[in-house]
DNA sequence: GGTGTTATGGTTCGATCGCACCACAAAACG
DNA sequence: CGTTTTGTGGTGCGATCGAACCATAACACC
Protein backbone atom coordinates (compact mmCIF):
# COMPACT_ATOMS: atom_id res chain seq x y z
CA UNK A 1 0.00 0.00 0.00
CA UNK A 2 2.69 2.34 0.31
CA UNK A 3 4.08 5.55 -1.72
CA UNK A 4 1.30 7.41 -1.59
CA UNK A 5 1.40 8.43 2.33
CA UNK A 6 2.87 11.93 3.77
CA UNK A 7 6.15 10.64 5.12
CA UNK A 8 5.69 14.72 7.19
CA UNK A 9 1.98 13.32 8.30
CA UNK A 10 3.55 9.88 9.11
CA UNK A 11 6.98 11.62 11.37
CA UNK A 12 4.35 14.11 13.02
CA UNK A 13 2.06 10.82 13.94
CA UNK A 14 5.08 9.52 15.86
CA UNK A 15 6.12 12.52 17.26
CA UNK A 16 2.73 13.13 18.22
CA UNK A 17 3.19 9.36 20.34
CA UNK A 18 6.43 10.72 21.71
CA UNK A 19 5.21 13.57 23.19
CA UNK A 20 2.04 12.19 24.77
CA UNK A 21 3.85 9.43 26.28
CA UNK A 22 7.36 11.87 27.47
CA UNK A 23 4.55 14.58 29.34
CA UNK A 24 3.30 11.45 30.91
CA UNK A 25 6.08 9.60 32.19
CA UNK A 26 8.94 11.19 31.37
CA UNK A 27 11.42 9.78 28.56
CA UNK A 28 12.07 7.06 30.54
CA UNK A 29 9.02 5.76 29.29
CA UNK A 30 9.51 6.64 25.55
CA UNK A 31 10.41 3.75 24.60
CA UNK A 32 10.42 2.31 21.25
CA UNK A 33 7.59 -0.24 21.71
CA UNK A 34 5.75 2.26 23.74
CA UNK A 35 5.88 4.85 20.80
CA UNK A 36 4.64 2.20 18.59
CA UNK A 37 1.80 1.18 20.67
CA UNK A 38 0.83 4.84 21.08
CA UNK A 39 0.86 6.09 17.30
CA UNK A 40 -0.41 2.65 16.54
CA UNK A 41 2.08 1.73 14.01
CA UNK A 42 4.66 -1.08 13.85
CA UNK A 43 7.95 -0.69 15.86
CA UNK A 44 9.52 -1.06 12.51
CA UNK A 45 8.55 2.12 11.38
CA UNK A 46 10.13 4.18 13.67
CA UNK A 47 13.24 2.63 12.61
CA UNK A 48 12.85 3.66 9.59
CA UNK A 49 11.69 7.05 9.82
CA UNK A 50 13.81 8.17 12.46
CA UNK A 51 16.55 5.32 12.79
CA UNK A 52 17.98 5.18 16.44
CA UNK A 53 16.02 6.10 19.85
CA UNK A 54 18.12 9.03 20.25
CA UNK A 55 17.29 10.71 16.78
CA UNK A 56 13.91 9.36 16.98
CA UNK A 57 13.96 11.89 20.45
CA UNK A 58 15.62 14.54 18.42
CA UNK A 59 13.61 14.77 15.38
CA UNK A 60 10.01 14.51 17.44
CA UNK A 61 11.39 18.09 19.62
CA UNK A 62 12.39 19.76 16.19
CA UNK A 63 8.94 19.24 15.36
CA UNK A 64 7.27 20.16 18.42
CA UNK A 65 9.69 23.84 17.97
CA UNK A 66 8.50 24.08 14.60
CA UNK A 67 4.97 23.77 15.32
CA UNK A 68 5.60 26.20 18.83
CA UNK A 69 7.41 28.64 16.56
CA UNK A 70 4.17 28.77 13.81
CA UNK A 71 1.54 28.90 16.90
CA UNK A 72 3.25 32.20 18.19
CA UNK A 73 3.87 34.00 15.42
CA UNK A 74 -0.31 33.12 14.59
CA UNK A 75 -1.34 34.17 18.32
CA UNK A 76 0.64 37.52 17.84
CA UNK A 77 -0.66 37.97 14.46
CA UNK A 78 -4.24 37.93 15.83
CA UNK A 79 -3.80 40.92 18.19
CA UNK A 80 -4.25 42.92 15.00
CA UNK A 81 -2.10 45.46 12.16
CA UNK A 82 -1.07 47.78 14.97
CA UNK A 83 -1.20 46.03 18.56
CA UNK A 84 0.64 48.36 21.39
CA UNK A 85 3.91 47.62 22.51
CA UNK A 86 2.07 46.09 25.74
CA UNK A 87 0.01 44.06 24.16
CA UNK A 88 2.92 41.91 22.12
CA UNK A 89 4.85 41.95 25.30
CA UNK A 90 2.15 40.58 26.82
CA UNK A 91 1.34 37.75 23.92
CA UNK A 92 5.03 36.55 23.94
CA UNK A 93 5.03 36.20 27.57
CA UNK A 94 1.62 34.09 27.74
CA UNK A 95 2.99 32.37 25.00
CA UNK A 96 5.28 30.84 27.90
CA UNK A 97 2.02 29.71 30.36
CA UNK A 98 0.68 26.50 30.06
CA UNK A 99 -2.80 28.31 29.38
CA UNK A 100 -4.62 25.43 27.29
CA UNK A 101 -3.67 21.96 26.76
CA UNK A 102 -0.86 22.00 23.71
CA UNK A 103 1.05 24.47 25.52
CA UNK A 104 0.82 22.85 28.83
CA UNK A 105 2.10 19.55 26.76
CA UNK A 106 4.87 21.41 25.14
CA UNK A 107 6.35 22.41 27.93
CA UNK A 108 6.17 19.23 29.69
CA UNK A 109 8.46 18.06 26.97
CA UNK A 110 10.56 20.59 27.17
CA UNK A 111 10.95 19.78 31.11
CA UNK A 112 11.28 16.07 30.09
CA UNK A 113 14.15 16.78 27.11
CA UNK A 114 16.03 19.34 30.03
CA UNK A 115 18.78 16.88 31.39
CA UNK A 116 19.54 15.18 27.72
CA UNK A 117 19.88 18.79 26.98
CA UNK A 118 22.44 19.26 29.53
CA UNK A 119 24.84 16.27 28.57
CA UNK A 120 23.52 15.70 24.72
CA UNK A 121 26.02 18.38 22.53
CA UNK A 122 23.42 17.58 19.51
CA UNK A 123 20.47 18.29 22.17
CA UNK A 124 22.43 21.23 23.23
CA UNK A 125 22.52 22.89 20.38
CA UNK A 126 19.04 23.31 19.93
CA UNK A 127 18.13 24.79 22.81
CA UNK A 128 20.76 27.38 23.35
CA UNK A 129 19.01 29.89 21.16
CA UNK A 130 15.27 30.31 21.73
CA UNK A 131 15.50 32.19 25.04
CA UNK A 132 17.77 34.21 24.54
CA UNK A 133 15.96 35.56 21.15
CA UNK A 134 12.88 35.95 23.34
CA UNK A 135 14.69 37.89 25.86
CA UNK A 136 16.02 40.18 22.93
CA UNK A 137 12.70 40.18 21.36
CA UNK A 138 10.90 41.36 24.64
CA UNK A 139 13.90 44.18 25.28
CA UNK A 140 13.46 45.33 21.94
CA UNK A 141 9.38 45.59 22.41
CA UNK A 142 10.20 47.53 25.61
CA UNK A 143 12.49 49.74 23.73
CA UNK A 144 10.24 50.54 21.18
CA UNK A 145 7.53 51.23 24.17
CA UNK A 146 9.85 54.11 25.30
CA UNK A 147 10.33 55.66 22.01
CA UNK A 148 6.61 55.72 21.89
CA UNK A 149 6.34 56.97 25.27
CA UNK A 150 4.27 54.00 26.56
CA UNK A 151 7.26 53.11 29.20
CA UNK A 152 9.34 55.22 31.51
CA UNK A 153 12.99 56.12 30.36
CA UNK A 154 13.76 55.10 33.60
CA UNK A 155 13.20 51.53 32.85
CA UNK A 156 16.40 49.13 32.32
CA UNK A 157 14.80 47.57 29.20
CA UNK A 158 17.17 44.60 28.85
CA UNK A 159 17.09 43.82 32.82
CA UNK A 160 13.20 44.26 33.01
CA UNK A 161 13.23 41.92 29.72
CA UNK A 162 15.23 39.20 30.99
CA UNK A 163 13.10 39.12 34.52
CA UNK A 164 9.94 39.36 32.71
CA UNK A 165 10.38 35.83 30.32
CA UNK A 166 12.13 34.18 33.52
CA UNK A 167 9.11 35.15 35.86
CA UNK A 168 6.64 33.91 33.23
CA UNK A 169 9.01 30.62 33.15
CA UNK A 170 8.88 30.27 36.69
CA UNK A 171 5.35 30.70 36.71
CA UNK A 172 4.51 28.05 34.14
CA UNK A 173 6.15 25.49 36.56
CA UNK A 174 3.92 26.39 39.52
CA UNK A 175 0.61 26.11 37.20
CA UNK A 176 2.23 23.02 36.11
CA UNK A 177 2.12 21.37 39.34
CA UNK A 178 -1.27 22.90 39.91
CA UNK A 179 -0.09 25.39 42.94
CA UNK A 180 -1.46 28.25 41.13
CA UNK A 181 -4.34 28.73 38.27
CA UNK A 182 -3.35 29.94 35.26
CA UNK A 183 -5.80 32.97 36.01
CA UNK A 184 -3.74 33.82 38.86
CA UNK A 185 -0.69 33.09 36.58
CA UNK A 186 -1.95 36.03 34.17
CA UNK A 187 -2.55 38.28 37.22
CA UNK A 188 0.66 38.13 37.98
CA UNK A 189 2.22 39.21 34.59
CA UNK A 190 -0.49 41.86 33.79
CA UNK A 191 0.86 43.18 37.15
CA UNK A 192 4.47 43.33 36.22
CA UNK A 193 3.20 44.96 33.09
CA UNK A 194 1.33 47.49 34.21
CA UNK A 195 4.16 48.71 36.42
CA UNK A 196 6.61 48.39 33.22
CA UNK A 197 3.73 50.38 31.25
CA UNK A 198 2.95 53.25 32.95
CA UNK A 199 2.97 56.42 30.81
CA UNK A 200 0.33 57.27 28.21
CA UNK A 201 1.89 56.77 24.67
CA UNK A 202 2.71 60.56 23.54
CA UNK A 203 0.64 60.22 20.10
CA UNK B 1 30.86 -6.92 59.85
CA UNK B 2 27.15 -5.60 60.68
CA UNK B 3 26.15 -3.23 63.64
CA UNK B 4 28.48 -0.93 63.75
CA UNK B 5 27.63 0.85 60.73
CA UNK B 6 25.71 4.29 60.99
CA UNK B 7 22.44 3.98 58.86
CA UNK B 8 21.43 7.45 58.05
CA UNK B 9 25.19 7.28 56.61
CA UNK B 10 24.53 4.57 54.53
CA UNK B 11 21.41 6.00 53.45
CA UNK B 12 22.98 9.25 52.59
CA UNK B 13 25.74 7.87 50.80
CA UNK B 14 23.69 5.71 48.37
CA UNK B 15 21.08 8.94 48.50
CA UNK B 16 24.23 10.65 47.03
CA UNK B 17 24.79 8.08 44.17
CA UNK B 18 21.09 8.79 43.03
CA UNK B 19 21.66 12.44 42.79
CA UNK B 20 25.07 12.43 41.02
CA UNK B 21 23.23 9.82 38.24
CA UNK B 22 20.06 11.66 37.96
CA UNK B 23 22.10 15.15 37.13
CA UNK B 24 24.37 13.34 34.83
CA UNK B 25 21.48 11.00 32.92
CA UNK B 26 18.20 11.91 34.12
CA UNK B 27 16.19 9.39 36.11
CA UNK B 28 16.45 6.74 33.48
CA UNK B 29 19.92 6.42 34.18
CA UNK B 30 19.46 6.05 37.86
CA UNK B 31 19.03 2.38 37.51
CA UNK B 32 19.56 -0.31 40.86
CA UNK B 33 22.70 -1.76 39.31
CA UNK B 34 24.40 1.64 38.71
CA UNK B 35 23.58 3.10 41.84
CA UNK B 36 25.10 0.58 43.56
CA UNK B 37 28.44 0.89 41.22
CA UNK B 38 28.10 4.65 41.87
CA UNK B 39 27.71 4.04 45.33
CA UNK B 40 30.11 1.42 46.16
CA UNK B 41 27.98 -0.89 47.42
CA UNK B 42 26.44 -4.20 46.40
CA UNK B 43 22.92 -3.80 44.61
CA UNK B 44 21.52 -5.58 47.49
CA UNK B 45 22.11 -3.27 50.07
CA UNK B 46 19.82 -1.06 47.98
CA UNK B 47 17.13 -3.30 48.67
CA UNK B 48 18.07 -3.17 52.22
CA UNK B 49 17.90 -0.24 53.22
CA UNK B 50 15.06 1.42 50.45
CA UNK B 51 13.34 -0.93 49.22
CA UNK B 52 12.15 -1.18 45.63
CA UNK B 53 13.42 1.18 43.30
CA UNK B 54 10.62 4.08 43.72
CA UNK B 55 10.60 3.80 47.02
CA UNK B 56 14.83 4.57 46.82
CA UNK B 57 14.27 7.84 44.34
CA UNK B 58 11.48 9.12 46.98
CA UNK B 59 14.12 8.79 49.74
CA UNK B 60 17.06 10.23 48.33
CA UNK B 61 14.45 12.77 47.66
CA UNK B 62 13.81 13.47 51.05
CA UNK B 63 17.82 13.18 51.91
CA UNK B 64 18.14 16.12 49.64
CA UNK B 65 15.29 18.06 50.61
CA UNK B 66 16.25 17.83 54.25
CA UNK B 67 19.47 18.73 53.74
CA UNK B 68 18.16 21.87 51.35
CA UNK B 69 16.60 23.18 54.11
CA UNK B 70 19.02 23.22 56.62
CA UNK B 71 21.76 24.63 54.61
CA UNK B 72 19.15 27.62 53.81
CA UNK B 73 18.85 27.97 57.14
CA UNK B 74 22.61 28.37 57.97
CA UNK B 75 22.86 30.78 54.98
CA UNK B 76 20.29 32.52 56.62
CA UNK B 77 21.59 33.19 60.09
CA UNK B 78 24.86 33.99 58.53
CA UNK B 79 23.75 37.39 57.71
CA UNK B 80 23.55 38.54 61.20
CA UNK B 81 21.76 38.99 63.78
CA UNK B 82 19.80 42.01 62.89
CA UNK B 83 19.73 41.59 59.22
CA UNK B 84 17.82 44.39 56.89
CA UNK B 85 14.64 43.06 55.27
CA UNK B 86 16.42 43.46 51.72
CA UNK B 87 19.52 41.24 53.09
CA UNK B 88 16.56 38.65 54.25
CA UNK B 89 14.81 38.09 50.66
CA UNK B 90 17.88 38.61 48.87
CA UNK B 91 19.58 35.31 50.70
CA UNK B 92 15.96 33.57 50.21
CA UNK B 93 16.29 34.12 46.12
CA UNK B 94 19.65 33.42 45.82
CA UNK B 95 19.37 30.02 47.58
CA UNK B 96 17.54 29.63 44.57
CA UNK B 97 19.80 30.05 42.04
CA UNK B 98 22.62 27.47 41.18
CA UNK B 99 25.48 29.70 42.66
CA UNK B 100 27.85 26.57 43.44
CA UNK B 101 28.32 23.09 42.87
CA UNK B 102 25.89 21.80 45.20
CA UNK B 103 23.11 24.01 44.35
CA UNK B 104 23.42 23.52 40.98
CA UNK B 105 23.17 19.37 41.22
CA UNK B 106 20.34 19.77 43.66
CA UNK B 107 18.32 22.00 41.14
CA UNK B 108 19.46 19.32 38.34
CA UNK B 109 18.09 16.51 40.62
CA UNK B 110 14.97 18.47 41.01
CA UNK B 111 14.22 18.70 37.28
CA UNK B 112 14.69 15.03 37.26
CA UNK B 113 12.18 14.56 39.58
CA UNK B 114 9.58 16.79 37.83
CA UNK B 115 7.73 14.46 35.52
CA UNK B 116 7.10 12.56 38.00
CA UNK B 117 6.37 14.41 40.53
CA UNK B 118 3.03 15.16 38.28
CA UNK B 119 2.16 11.70 37.67
CA UNK B 120 2.45 9.87 40.74
CA UNK B 121 1.01 11.01 44.22
CA UNK B 122 3.48 10.07 46.76
CA UNK B 123 6.14 12.43 45.36
CA UNK B 124 3.15 15.25 44.60
CA UNK B 125 2.57 15.53 48.09
CA UNK B 126 6.46 16.10 49.02
CA UNK B 127 6.60 18.96 46.12
CA UNK B 128 3.52 20.31 46.51
CA UNK B 129 4.43 22.45 49.88
CA UNK B 130 8.12 24.19 49.50
CA UNK B 131 7.27 26.51 46.47
CA UNK B 132 4.63 28.45 47.75
CA UNK B 133 5.48 28.29 51.17
CA UNK B 134 8.92 30.17 50.06
CA UNK B 135 6.48 32.96 48.59
CA UNK B 136 4.49 33.63 51.72
CA UNK B 137 8.11 34.08 53.80
CA UNK B 138 9.08 36.40 51.15
CA UNK B 139 5.61 38.20 50.89
CA UNK B 140 5.94 38.28 54.76
CA UNK B 141 9.39 39.75 54.88
CA UNK B 142 7.94 42.76 52.06
CA UNK B 143 5.38 43.28 54.56
CA UNK B 144 7.95 43.75 57.53
CA UNK B 145 10.15 46.12 54.55
CA UNK B 146 6.91 48.08 54.64
CA UNK B 147 6.05 48.35 58.18
CA UNK B 148 9.80 49.45 59.01
CA UNK B 149 9.56 52.20 55.98
CA UNK B 150 11.68 49.95 53.84
CA UNK B 151 9.59 49.42 51.49
CA UNK B 152 6.37 51.48 49.98
CA UNK B 153 2.96 50.82 50.82
CA UNK B 154 2.79 51.27 46.84
CA UNK B 155 3.99 47.59 46.31
CA UNK B 156 2.01 44.95 46.30
CA UNK B 157 3.88 42.30 48.27
CA UNK B 158 1.98 39.14 47.78
CA UNK B 159 2.17 39.75 44.02
CA UNK B 160 6.13 41.03 44.06
CA UNK B 161 6.75 37.92 46.31
CA UNK B 162 5.33 35.66 43.70
CA UNK B 163 6.78 37.10 40.66
CA UNK B 164 10.18 37.06 42.71
CA UNK B 165 10.35 33.68 43.42
CA UNK B 166 9.05 32.40 40.02
CA UNK B 167 11.86 34.85 38.42
CA UNK B 168 14.59 33.35 40.32
CA UNK B 169 13.23 30.15 39.39
CA UNK B 170 13.44 31.24 35.70
CA UNK B 171 16.38 32.57 36.13
CA UNK B 172 17.96 29.08 37.85
CA UNK B 173 17.25 27.88 34.25
CA UNK B 174 18.99 30.02 32.12
CA UNK B 175 22.28 29.72 34.47
CA UNK B 176 22.00 25.98 34.30
CA UNK B 177 21.83 26.13 30.62
CA UNK B 178 25.09 28.31 30.43
CA UNK B 179 22.52 30.95 28.83
CA UNK B 180 23.38 33.49 31.69
CA UNK B 181 26.65 33.57 34.44
CA UNK B 182 25.58 33.29 38.11
CA UNK B 183 26.91 37.31 38.46
CA UNK B 184 24.22 38.49 35.84
CA UNK B 185 21.75 36.29 37.35
CA UNK B 186 22.58 37.89 40.90
CA UNK B 187 22.64 41.08 39.04
CA UNK B 188 19.21 40.72 38.01
CA UNK B 189 17.51 39.62 40.77
CA UNK B 190 19.12 43.14 42.80
CA UNK B 191 17.82 44.99 39.93
CA UNK B 192 14.28 43.83 41.36
CA UNK B 193 14.97 44.29 45.12
CA UNK B 194 16.23 47.49 44.72
CA UNK B 195 13.01 48.54 43.19
CA UNK B 196 11.17 47.20 45.79
CA UNK B 197 13.06 48.47 48.54
CA UNK B 198 13.16 52.11 47.71
CA UNK B 199 12.34 53.40 50.44
CA UNK B 200 14.92 54.54 53.53
CA UNK B 201 14.43 52.79 56.71
CA UNK B 202 12.33 55.26 59.28
CA UNK B 203 14.55 53.66 62.17
C1' DG C 1 4.43 -6.92 -17.71
C1' DG C 2 8.52 -7.57 -15.68
C1' DT C 3 11.75 -5.10 -12.44
C1' DG C 4 13.34 -2.18 -9.01
C1' DT C 5 12.24 0.92 -5.31
C1' DT C 6 9.51 2.27 -1.40
C1' DA C 7 6.90 1.33 2.59
C1' DT C 8 5.52 -1.89 6.10
C1' DG C 9 5.00 -6.00 9.37
C1' DG C 10 7.05 -9.52 12.07
C1' DT C 11 10.76 -11.84 14.43
C1' DT C 12 14.85 -12.44 16.90
C1' DC C 13 19.05 -11.48 19.68
C1' DG C 14 22.01 -10.03 23.23
C1' DA C 15 21.91 -6.88 27.00
C1' DT C 16 19.86 -5.02 30.80
C1' DC C 17 16.19 -4.10 33.80
C1' DG C 18 13.84 -4.60 38.77
C1' DC C 19 13.52 -7.60 42.18
C1' DA C 20 13.11 -12.02 44.76
C1' DC C 21 15.64 -15.42 46.80
C1' DC C 22 19.53 -17.90 49.12
C1' DA C 23 23.76 -18.15 51.86
C1' DC C 24 26.39 -16.49 55.50
C1' DA C 25 29.18 -13.52 58.69
C1' DA C 26 29.14 -10.65 62.63
C1' DA C 27 27.15 -8.90 66.56
C1' DA C 28 23.44 -9.15 70.37
C1' DC C 29 21.17 -11.71 73.65
C1' DG C 30 19.82 -15.48 76.74
C1' DC D 1 27.71 -21.21 74.53
C1' DG D 2 23.88 -21.54 71.59
C1' DT D 3 20.45 -18.96 69.25
C1' DT D 4 18.36 -14.98 67.18
C1' DT D 5 18.77 -10.72 64.91
C1' DT D 6 21.08 -7.69 61.75
C1' DG D 7 23.90 -6.53 57.86
C1' DT D 8 25.99 -8.03 53.40
C1' DG D 9 27.19 -10.50 49.01
C1' DG D 10 25.86 -13.16 45.15
C1' DT D 11 22.85 -15.22 41.86
C1' DG D 12 18.95 -16.18 39.15
C1' DC D 13 14.37 -15.23 36.82
C1' DG D 14 11.00 -13.26 33.92
C1' DA D 15 10.26 -9.15 31.45
C1' DT D 16 11.60 -5.62 28.52
C1' DC D 17 14.82 -2.89 26.21
C1' DG D 18 17.04 -1.09 21.47
C1' DA D 19 18.17 -2.52 17.25
C1' DA D 20 19.26 -5.63 13.42
C1' DC D 21 17.31 -8.70 10.24
C1' DC D 22 14.02 -11.03 6.93
C1' DA D 23 9.98 -11.14 4.17
C1' DT D 24 6.78 -9.00 1.18
C1' DA D 25 2.97 -6.01 -0.60
C1' DA D 26 2.15 -1.92 -3.26
C1' DC D 27 3.43 1.30 -6.43
C1' DA D 28 6.77 3.62 -10.25
C1' DC D 29 9.07 3.12 -14.32
C1' DC D 30 10.11 1.41 -18.83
Amino acid sequence: MPRQVDHNQRRRQIAEAVWRLATRGGLEDVTLRQVAAEAKVSARLLQYYFGTRDQLLLGALEILNADAEQRARERLAALGQTPSMQALVRGVLLELLPLDEERRNRHLVYIAYFIPFLVDPALAKVAREAPHALEDLVAGLIMQGQELGEVSRDIDAAAEAAFLVAGAEGIQTTVLLGQRTPEDAVALIDHQLTRIFTATPRN
